[in-house]
DNA sequence: GCGCTACTATCTGACAGTAAGATAAACTGA
DNA sequence: TCAGTTTATCTTACTGTCAGATAGTAGCGC
């Protein structure tokens, strides 16, 4: 009974489908009179307007004029040189997600580093609305530059690492919280018992301090380990860790750096066979260790898809309430772990 | 020079569009050797498939030709008369939020509830793909049934809830850890010392520990609290908790349920002039409180704008890896809290 | 009154990927 | 040999949009 497109609409009052869909879209094309009369008839009939098509031909018809529809820009706060080694195959493979996505999408991406070897965020600003970008995709830094002065009402932005505060913009990342609760349900299984946790204070802090939340409260409710406090350190340095190691006795240690990985070999420690390594962060390692995988080519994917909706459903600048999209890891078995007893 | 449509690529392989678009699919209509000739052509001219248009067709030609609709349902898991009336605010707010996204987009809201009033997940099942319905919000819920039963493959799915994991789809909700944090830093603000959390253990369990977690961390970073153990009660009932307040003297109790601002009055308390209270999700007290509005409908309508892009981009069904996507919440202020000292 | 321009209102056609059903060719079995 | 089945491919219809085509009218000059 109901009518379902606009050519069966168009088709009931005589007129051609795209003089309806114009009248539906209160084109100035279409006389007043025509209007009002679609209007009327798309009621009475109880047509129903398809929101995908309508979606599609947009995209289809815009996209086959400006050949190119809209680019994204990536950009990279540091510059490579800038950004320890061990950080680089956990960003590159950020980056490699957030192309795919976008190529699989139909977008282009560019790329622009910052920082010193890099252009400033005013060159950048310039250079983005002069190119009429859209979008932006801001790789995982270290240090985070005051992007608030972007004009931000031109573009739509999403962060791919924890919550970024100038400006606060969409972000996505990783499930930390949820990340050590999956490492120490591990653990547990395998049969460790003194799990002890280590860590950059900064790098923590930065993320509220999850890891140590997490680890700590999975004490609380879990029984059959060992509660060893955490080693927070402003540098990650050895005669602390050694001290430290030495003092608590973790039967295994978690930790992203892997230079602990060498200190607990020279205090004698075999691992696997007396003592396991956990690495939080297993695209960190050179070499490989058991532990997370946080999937940084997930994370820059599904940063990329969001960046898309936004720019899709048109919401640019800073958004009211900044969302965090949290992509959970995966374990991965490696040589520094075993089953215990 | 690339190649963007299943047509022309068919016209440059002497083949007809739907055999190619059989082919790409992997359909067992097409002939092996067929398939390999068409994927390897589609490789060659870098031919990208749209998702939005197969989104739209695949919607259109599934189900009966004349109910297509670009419809979503919104699924109920409970039924109003099993929830208890301290939800029912905030359940339907999420509601409204998705409702009003929904519109915004141009999506028609369906709405189904289950439970012992409402219909089974198979019927809904039955329902929902004779309806060519292809998007599926779950509103939160206590209870959580196995929804895995529906037939994903045919459906996109978000839930507005913490993390589920009958199927493990994409979630939004608040950020419990985030708002824990800022509702600390409120309280030492306003010069409380001795804040105490209560909770139900089932409440706080659900989310991982997440505000027991971060209640705990803030402690360990910021001076000026005393630290006072939480109390997680199987049942919040009124002995247990008058016991631990007149034991622990805190001067501010951090609670989701009003009932315990009651008993505080019954012991004694004047509120705000002796003790505060703050409450941890407003949306669930009848009565004015000072405490958190975890935004319920902003909750919704990102859920809502997250289905949609599932939608448009086609895909559907069990995501490989689940994202939660939280959501901050803001203080609300109230007469049960005050300037101290 | 004819041709020209300018403008308005409406129409034409192409476009995306899908799926049901049609067609055609090859093969099977009595 | 021919009816029946299987396999592979094709035809058709479907959504809303937008650039460009077309048709109709009006105004103006000569």
């Amino acid at each position: 009974m109901a009518v379902n497109s606009v050519r069966e609409l168009a088709r009931r009052l005589g007129l051609s489908h795209t003089t309806v869909s114009d009248a539906l879209r209160d084109s100035p094309r279409v006389k007043k009179a025509t209007k009002e009369q679609v209007l009327k008839a798309a009621r009475e009939f109880g047509y129903h307007y398809n929101p995908l098509a309508g979606a599609l031909m947009s995209q289809m018809r815009r996209g086959s004029v400006e050949t190119f529809r809209g680019d994204i820009a990536v950009v990279d706060l540091e510059g490579a040189k800038m950004r320890p080694e061990v950080f680089a195959r956990f960003h590159k493979e950020v980056l490699q997600g957030a192309e795919r996505a976008a190529r699989k999408m139909g977008f282009k991406v560019e790329f622009f580093a910052l920082g010193s070897e890099g252009i400033s965020v005013d060159r950048l600003n310039s250079i983005l609305i002069s190119r009429g970008i859209r979008g932006i995709l801001i790789l995982p830094a270290g240090s985070s530059p005051d992007l608030s002065v972007l004009q931000w009402d031109h573009f739509s932005g999403v962060y791919t690492d924890y919550i970024i505060e100038h400006p606060a913009i969409d972000s996505v990342c990783s499930n930390h919280y949820r990340s050590m609760f999956l490492v120490m349900n591990r653990l547990a299984r395998m049969g460790y018992r003194r799990p002890g946790l280590v860590m950059h204070k900064a790098h923590d802090e930065r993320i509220m301090h999850r890891w140590e939340a997490a680890f700590r409260i999975y004490h609380e409710y879990h029984t059959g380990f060992t509660n060893i406090a955490p080693l927070m350190l402003e540098e990650l340095n050895e005669a602390d860790f050694k001290r430290w190691f030495h003092d608590t006795k973790p039967d295994v240690v978690l930790c992203h750096r892997n230079r602990v990985l060498r200190w607990m070999l020279e205090l004698g420690a075999k691992v696997p066979e007396t003592h396991g390594f956990c690495c939080l962060n297993v695209k960190m390692s050179p070499v490989p260790v058991a532990g997370l995988d946080l999937l940084p080519s997930m994370i820059g994917e599904r940063a990329m898809e969001h960046l898309n909706s936004l720019i899709y459903t048109n919401r640019c600048g800073i958004p009211e309430m900044a969302s965090t999209t949290t992509i959970p890891s995966v374990w991965v078995d490696g040589p520094t772990l075993r089953q215990v007893g």
